[in-house]
RNA sequence: CGGGGUAUAGCGCAGUCUGGUAGCGCGUCUGCUUUGGGAGCAGAAUGUCGGGAGUUCGAAUCUCUCUACCCCGACCA
């Protein structure tokens, strides 16, 4: 390609909305422009990339077994009715309807596409596991759409479902697709974990996260320094310190703390650390026979805080997980929050793992103004339940026992989960098995966000000249950059000639045949990313050398001019 | 959806408080010079000052209203 007919769109000055490095990256290498909140336009810098994604999650896919389709962006209303997903959905829901006022959506997801398609096309168990794939536009209407393609309303997502007679085929599939989105990102060039992720709804552990790690992520991770332990910080398991409580030492006094609600004031005025105090929160209760639905508290230690999925999933408490509200507390204890504490509670008290290891500790006295001191349980408060309540922190040990936890930030590239027959039930997808029985399929589905994955490689691949493409992914391998060839006859020959040459190769070249200055070009090129650079200039060829730099070296050098065709191939080979 | 902020040329911004008819840098176009790190000189084009309504002799500036966008908070690829 040349430069002088391809849409070079760099910016020199960052553009004021763009808040994180990729989206600031993608607006001034010209690759992505905003045409709304949330909605942007590839432009060919940017779309190149975007294929090159694209393609290597589609060879994998089809290497895996799994089968492309293309499903409509534009889905009817029935079929989310008869899921049930049309009233619970919300406002991520884009519905739309047409000039007959039928209803209908712009899909964020495909699972009621997919299985309807199946329902009608599958019949046998014979023809089963299957996997189907797209890659396809998907449409959240995010709350808050931010950081540019990071988290737009628009966005390219691959999407695969999975068919399945039993569980075990099911468990099959999944390993080979965990396997497959390994290869997938490893061959984007990424420095990714699979991580255990909440399954949502379905239950099971069967839930794995792709994330990439950099600092902008949105996610905690939680990772082992002993161990390939990694788990997003909304299901990690958190295991307390010590599974021995020490003995009480303290008699239970009661202290007047005035005005100190918080557990920073409270450890502050009582000149206690944190983790010498416990925090009680009431929520609502699970209903009961009845469907009546009481309070129940939930104790924490002061430093800890509380996880709200864990709490929600707990079998004695509602879910959603619904906060008491201030005259609910007074009503049933005379004080508001702040002051409360798990001594004398009216209702059930499930404290979390770590707060049960607890001696001598401080908590509210459910009465405005005081709390207590030298508390210990049994003795004084008595523990209904202990539970995982907590989120995990820094420092925690692993769960699976072998060093501690460290966390850190990740972009969520990959979900792959076990839906089982959530759908197929609703929708009634089965086949008939081998006793000739109608079977309700078993689902897998598994997503990669392509769109998302070209943003989370520039956030971990940059410096301040701009971006630095793995080769796997670069809108170009290479860039030729002629130098005065506008004066020199052999600069533009030598330079033309290469770039037929490569280009007969197969390899991916930029000639920057544009009438700008040297610096012009230099700086271009390294803000777009293109991992290999050759200078063509007269000083060189009167030596038969050019210049060879790659995007990360801190030097160039120089090589003989019949040598560079030969070892850029070997360079992008890769 | 709640809270905060912004809206002036393609991009980045000043001007608004204290009303007087629109400016800077970058970019763009033309010409000449220049050509190893975002060139120099000379010239040129480009604005419903986010929209609407109002106050005023006069509104980018004051008032009301609508809209869009951005940032902070309970979620996802």
């Amino acid at each position: 390609m040349r430069a002088s007919r391809f849409l070079i769109a760099t910016l020199k000055e960052t553009p004021a909305d763009a808040e994180v490095i990729s989206h600031q990256l993608m607006m001034r290498a010209g690759m992505i422009r905003k045409l709304a909140s949330g909605l942007y336009t590839w432009l060919p810098m940017g779309l190149r990339v975007l294929r090159k994604v694209e393609a290597i999650v589609r060879e994998e896919m089809d290497r895996s077994g799994a089968q492309e389709v293309l499903m409509p962006a534009v889905q009817p209303a029935e079929l989310w009715q008869e899921s049930g997903r049309w009233q619970q959905y919300g406002a991520e829901l884009l519905r739309i309807k047409d000039r007959h006022e039928r209803e209908f959506c712009v899909g964020p997801t495909h699972e009621e596409v997919i299985t309807d398609l199946v329902r009608n096309e599958l019949k046998s168990y014979k023809q089963l596991p299957a996997n189907f794939y797209q890659i396809q536009t998907k449409f959240r209407d995010e709350r808050r759409p931010r950081f540019g393609i990071m988290r737009a309303r628009e966005f390219l997502m691959k999407d695969a479902y999975s068919f399945h007679l039993d569980s075990s085929s099911l468990d099959e599939t999944y390993e080979v697709m965990r396997a497959t989105y390994t290869r997938i990102f490893t061959r984007l060039g990424l420095d990714f974990r699979a991580v255990q992720a909440d399954s949502g709804s379905i239950g099971g552990n069967s839930s794995h996260e792709f994330h990439v790690l950099a600092a902008s992520g949105e996610d905690d991770i939680a990772f082992s320094t002993e161990s390939d332990f990694a788990a997003n910080i909304e299901m990690a398991e958190a295991c307390p310190h010590t599974t021995q409580r020490p003995d009480a030492t303290l008699t239970l006094t009661k202290v007047a703390t005035p005005g100190q609600k918080t557990i920073d004031e409270v450890s502050a005025f009582l000149k206690l650390s944190a983790d010498r105090t416990v925090k009680t929160l009431v929520v609502k209760a699970a209903p009961d026979d009845q469907g009546k639905s009481g309070l129940v508290a939930l104790v924490l230690r002061g430093d800890h805080s509380l996880n709200e999925i864990k709490a929600g999933k707990h079998p004695e408490i509602a879910s959603p997980l619904t906060m008491a509200t201030e005259a609910e507390l007074i009503a049933s204890l005379g004080c508001g929050p702040g002051s409360i504490g798990p001594v004398n509670l009216p209702f059930p008290c499930i404290v979390d793992r770590s707060a049960a290891m607890l001696a001598d500790f401080t908590c509210g006295a459910n009465e405005e103004g005081f709390h207590l001191c030298g508390v210990n349980w049994d003795r004084d408060a008595k523990i209904t339940r202990i539970a995982d309540l907590r989120n995990i922190t820094d420092g925690d040990p692993s769960p699976d026992g072998k060093g501690h936890i460290v966390i850190k930030k990740g972009i969520e590239v990959g979900h792959i989960f076990k839906l089982g027959k959530k759908y197929s039930q609703a929708l009634n997808a089965s086949v008939l098995d081998a006793t000739g029985r109608a079977s309700i399929m078993e689902m897998g589905c598994y997503g990669i966000g392509v769109s998302r994955v070209v943003a989370s490689a520039i956030e971990q691949n940059h410096d301040d000249k701009g971006i630095i493409w793995p080769v796997s992914i670069a809108p170009f391998q290479v860039v030729i950059i002629p130098l005065n060839s506008q004066k020199s006859e052999l600069v533009t020959q030598t330079s033309e000639q290469l770039y037929v040459e490569l280009q007969a190769q197969g390899v991916e070249v930029l000639l920057d045949d544009r009438n700008e200055r040297p610096g012009v070009k230099f700086a271009d090129m390294e803000l777009i990313g293109i991992p290999h650079r050759i200078v063509i200039s007269d000083r060189g060829l009167a030596n038969n050398e050019v210049e060879y730099k790659g995007r990360t070296d801190p030097e160039s050098q120089n090589m003989a001019a019949n040598d560079i065709c030969a070892f850029i191939l070997a360079q992008t080979r890769y």
